[in-house]
DNA sequence: CATGGGATTGACT
DNA sequence: GTCAATCCCATGC
């Protein structure tokens, strides 16, 4: 059993931050998955909602580092974020696609679906699957109930593909989108497979896009 | 106080 | 591909 993230994981750059999530575990009860694939906000591009400053619902935006962030997406769906770097600055990382790992009945149950791929692959099915609510947004992603754990050993540090956002309509060519090269478990659209995401990389080596791993 | 726009999903054509 | 469901809240009159 590793412990959680501690908030200085969170106290970076969010662009950092959302590399470094994936492929960490969130757990909440008896059910858990893999972080398969995150975007990154900031308060200094427009599609934040930490963009329009502190009001009552950004207020979570602007708290302490490791802190959730859930918000109500559509009128019907719970997304949920981690909140990055310092206090009163409003940045976070929406956890977007999860490969399931434990509590999988528990999961089925909730999402009334029994494929592995169809449980949390996107924002508001992951939250539906590990039972995510708004009552959560603000609480502590070190102390719980919902946690962020450090990449289990037995998993390779994964290979991401850096794309860009889904759903937004401002700030849209940032390639803040990281995923887990040729995953099955993250969301639609999808973004460049491994295959095509080297293809990419040879035809423009040297330029700097934030799309390798390591 | 009224309005409109979403960091989505699933059902249907 | 198209579209409705449904709620919070920022904005503007």
């Amino acid at each position: 059993m590793s412990s959680p993230l501690r908030p200085a994981f969170y106290d970076r750059s969010v662009v950092a931050v959302a590399r470094g999530l994936v492929g960490c575990v969130l757990q909440h009860g008896d059910s858990s998955g893999l972080i398969v694939e995150t975007e990154a906000y900031h308060q200094t591009e427009a599609a934040c909602h930490a963009y329009v400053g502190l009001t009552a619902r950004t207020s979570t935006l602007f708290g302490a580092p490791g802190t959730a962030y859930v918000y109500r997406s559509y009128g019907i769906h719970a997304l949920v974020n981690a909140v990055c770097e310092g206090h009163d600055v409003g940045a976070a990382v929406l956890i977007r696609a999860l490969e399931p790992l434990t509590g999988l009945d528990a999961m089925r149950a909730r999402r009334r679906r029994d494929g592995l791929e169809e449980l949390c692959s996107g924002p508001g099915k992951l939250t539906q699957a590990l039972a995510i609510g708004l009552e959560l947004n603000a609480s502590s992603l070190q102390t719980g109930p919902l946690r962020v754990l450090p990449r289990p050993d037995d998993r390779l540090q994964p290979a991401l593909v850096a794309s860009e956002r889904i759903g937004i309509s401002k700030a849209a060519e940032l390639p803040w989108r990281f995923s887990v090269a040729g995953s099955r478990y993250v969301s639609r659209p999808r973004p460049p497979g491994r295959a095509a995401w080297a293809a990419a990389r040879a035809a423009s080596a040297g330029r700097a896009d934030g799309s390798t791993g390591s």
